[in-house]
DNA sequence: GCGACAG
DNA sequence: ATCTTGTCGC
């Protein structure tokens, strides 16, 4: 599918940090996604070993989860990891992965933060802009935010909030497990994110699509 | 200055 | 992310 990469992936920590400013200003987050048009969820992930990354993103179809395309791409790794500045560390491999896609999902779901990060661009937010397709991030530790309780049953949430602001939602997928924390990556709102999160959610902990890709990037 | 810190 | 042993539960 078309590409609209916006800037190159070899800068330094303070120039990645200024990319970052620049460009959160185009992060669309107000957008809904109905379910009913949701058919088509890919899930992304990059595993890492002795200095190469690999990147895997699967599409499925729902209900089913169906497998309807998987791509592959390796690369060395050409970011040390950074807090806050993860997509310059994966941004490359997941762009040449994209590259190959032949088919166009309706959503894209990360292993990782969209805007619940500290200048609101995480890695789906940020691929986002070179998909300009809706795109969640979905992480299964916390990077910044704080949020209450909630109740030990599937589907509970809290509101992830950082600075007085709602950046997304601490949500349960399963009971009794820890909650994954779900923000809009872009051309998506938060209510929508959450939705096509459980629509993709079965018996795990993690949405299907996030499972396959994992499973299918290996271990390197 | 101290603590926090996706994958 | 990756490195690692045993252990709890379906």
């Amino acid at each position: 599918m078309q590409l609209h990469p916006r800037h190159a992936w070899a800068v330094t920590p303070r120039e990645a940090i200024a990319l970052q400013q620049d460009l959160k200003g185009e992060i669309d987050t107000g957008r809904p996604l109905a379910l009913p048009d949701v058919r088509l969820v890919a899930g992304v992930d990059v595993s890492v070993k002795n200095g190469l990354s690999r990147a895997a993103v699967v599409v499925t179809r729902l209900p089913d989860f169906a497998v309807v395309e998987t791509v592959l791409a390796t690369r060395p790794t050409p970011f040390p990891y950074v807090p806050g500045l993860l997509s310059f560390r994966e941004g490359p491999v997941l762009e040449e992965a994209f590259g190959k896609l032949g088919t166009e999902p309706d959503v894209f779901i990360f292993d990782g933060m969209g805007i619940a990060h500290p200048r609101r661009i995480g890695i789906a937010s940020h691929m986002g802009l070179w998909l300009e397709k809706p795109t969640i991030g979905c992480g299964k530790t916390l990077l910044v935010g704080r949020f209450e309780a909630l109740g030990p049953e599937k589907g509970a949430a809290a509101p992830l909030v950082d600075k007085g602001e709602t950046i997304g939602v601490a949500l349960r997928t399963r009971g009794r497990v820890s909650p994954v924390f779900i923000s809009p990556g872009h051309r998506i709102d938060l209510a929508s994110a959450v939705a096509v999160t459980l629509a993709a959610t079965t018996r795990f902990r993690l949405p299907e699509p996030i499972r396959l890709a994992h499973a299918a990037a290996g271990t390197l």
